[in-house]
Order: C-alpha cells, then sequence, then structure tokens
DNA sequence: TCCTAAATCAAAT
DNA sequence: ATTTGATTTAGGA
C-alpha cells in the first residue's frame, strides 16, 4: 500500500521549529556544514508538508539562520564553488535541544558580544587565507618557499600560493614596507609589534601565508590524507575551525597535528598574524 | 496567565 | 543570499 516510508508527517507539520529542523539538515551531512540550498532540500525531501509555501518558511529558515548565534556561516572554500556559504552548527550549541523540545528551547543560545566577536575575526582571518590559497598565480616571490610544491599538491584544484595584493580589508590604508615573507617572521615567539595589536583589520594584505584552507573537521576523525595541519589558536569556537596546511610548510608542518579528539586545543603562535595577513 | 522563543513580514544590504 | 527590525503567534511552565 501507498505508505510513506519515510518518518513522513504526510501533509501535517512537522513538530519541530525551523532551529531544529535546520540542525538536523546540518548534522546529518558528511561534513556538519551545509549551503542553505541544501538545507531546504534535506527539509523538502523528508517533510512533505514544507513542499508548499516556500516563500514563506525559507525566508523564516533564512531568518534564523542569521539571527541565531547558533549557527555559524563558513565561507565556501574557493575550489568548489556553488553559491552561497556554508551553515555550520557552534558546537557550544551542539546540546541546545537537551531540554528535550524540539518545538521550543529552554533559552536561546546566544554568544557574549566578546564571543561573538572573536568568532567574526577568526572567521574572517580563514576566509582570508583560503583567499591565498587560491589566489590567481603570480611571478614568484623571490622568498616563496614553496610556491612551486603547493601547485603540485592537494587534488585538482588549481592552486597558487601567491601573494595577492591591493586587496585591502579595510578603511585605514597603513603605509608600510614591504619585506619578504618569512616563517620566522610568523612563528616567532617574540610580540608582534605595539601597532600590530589595534591595527590587524585595516591593513592591505601583500603576504603570501602558508598554504593553507579551512574545512569542518568537526567530522575529522583521523589526520586527513591531504592535510597536515595545525589547530587555530583562537579556534575557541568550532572545535572545527582547523587551519588545514595542504602540504608540508617549512616550519610550520605540523607542530601539532590535527587531532579529531583535541580539537580547539591551542597551538603555537603561528597564526599570530590573524586576522589579517599583513606583510611582515 | 505570563514570559519569551519562534514565526512572520519585509526592508535594507 | 544575508542581515536586521518590527510585530505577532504560540509553547509550556
Amino acid at each position: 500500500m501507498p505508505r510513506p516510508s519515510r518518518e513522513s508527517y504526510g501533509d501535517q507539520k512537522p513538530p519541530y521549529s525551523y532551529i531544529s529542523l535546520t540542525a538536523m539538515a546540518i548534522w546529518s551531512s558528511p561534513e556538519k556544514m551545509l549551503p542553505l540550498s541544501d538545507i531546504y532540500r534535506f527539509i523538502t525531501e523528508r517533510f512533505p508538508y514544507y513542499r508548499r509555501n516556500t516563500q514563506r518558511w525559507q525566508n523564516s529558515l533564512r531568518h534564523n539562520l542569521s539571527f541565531n548565534d547558533c549557527f555559524i556561516k563558513i565561507p565556501r572554500r574557493p575550489d568548489r564553488p556553488g553559491k552561497g556559504a556554508y551553515w555550520a552548527l557552534h558546537p557550544a550549541a551542539l546540546d541546545m535541544f537537551e531540554n528535550g523540545s524540539l518545538l521550543r528551547r529552554r533559552k536561546r543560545f546566544k554568544l557574549m558580544k566578546t564571543d561573538k566577536d572573536r568568532l567574526e575575526n577568526e572567521l574572517a582571518a580563514l576566509a582570508n587565507i583560503n583567499r591565498f590559497m587560491f589566489a590567481p598565480p603570480q611571478p614568484a616571490l623571490p622568498d616563496t618557499t614553496s610556491a612551486a610544491a603547493a601547485s603540485q599538491l592537494v587534488h585538482q584544484s588549481p592552486v597558487a600560493n601567491r601573494p595577492v595584493t591591493g586587496t585591502t580589508v579595510s578603511s585605514s590604508q597603513v603605509q608600510r614596507p614591504k619585506r619578504s615573507f618569512t616563517i620566522e617572521s610568523l612563528i616567532s615567539p617574540d610580540k608582534p609589534s605595539a601597532e600590530t595589536e589595534d591595527d590587524l583589520t585595516s591593513v592591505p594584505v601583500t603576504t603570501a601565508p602558508p598554504v593553507a584552507f579551512l574545512y569542518n573537521p568537526i567530522a575529522v576523525t583521523a589526520p586527513s590524507p591531504c592535510y597536515g595541519g595545525l589547530v587555530h589558536p583562537t579556534s575557541y569556537m568550532h572545535p572545527s575551525l582547523v587551519m588545514g596546511l595542504v602540504q608540508p610548510h617549512p616550519g610550520f608542518y605540523p607542530q601539532h597535528p590535527i587531532q579529531a579528539e583535541h580539537p580547539g586545543a591551542p597551538v603555537s603562535s603561528v597564526f599570530r598574524f590573524s586576522p589579517t595577513l599583513r606583510s611582515v
């Protein structure tokens, strides 16, 4: 007999809030993160009720994504183009339904402003690094440690890690002499110079960082074959926001291999230069 | 009934 | 596609 083998509620509205539906969709994915379009699909495929009035509920859904801190937007990797960013669950929000109700939580999941700002910076930094990794090829730098090696490594993506210039991150331009990128300068334990701290977000990006990109390691169970990596020191948020070095990078490579079991573990000062990559 | 999360409508980026 | 605001609806203690 025609029976919706699914866990379908037929045309009745499922007893789930948009937040729980979205969380389900995200959590059901291998990488624990999905673009908006896939969230829509997950819902419409399972719940016939949502095959109607799409304009209405999808607008509400989107409203939820950006309004609730439990959802974080992760920039799409340039080598995997598509529309929109990926949406993931904030690790600290994984238990937001512990009270049992998928209709209404006891309290909203909200981050303190300070945490929200940190998250914002981190994502900016990662997106920034992401850009470098996939920056269009350019004449080699005298000092580029691994431009050549970089292009022959991972995947089939056209990778080039040459400096991107003229990519201004913020308003207040800061004139500074370009100097060659050196591992030493990035991992050196000494303080990032007086002016650094407060001006990180307003410096033109001019230096090539190590080849890296971000992914969502919340789903990683073991060091990924093609990425060595370092857990971002300020990866307060996503156990998952991990910087994956695409290839062994002199001076950087696995000071601390990715350990899915210990995500977010503080590492070195390698990423001291974030949130904005700057000439050093 | 009260509190406030969630849904809705919709304008602005 | 995202973010934000205003307003209404409704879960559940």
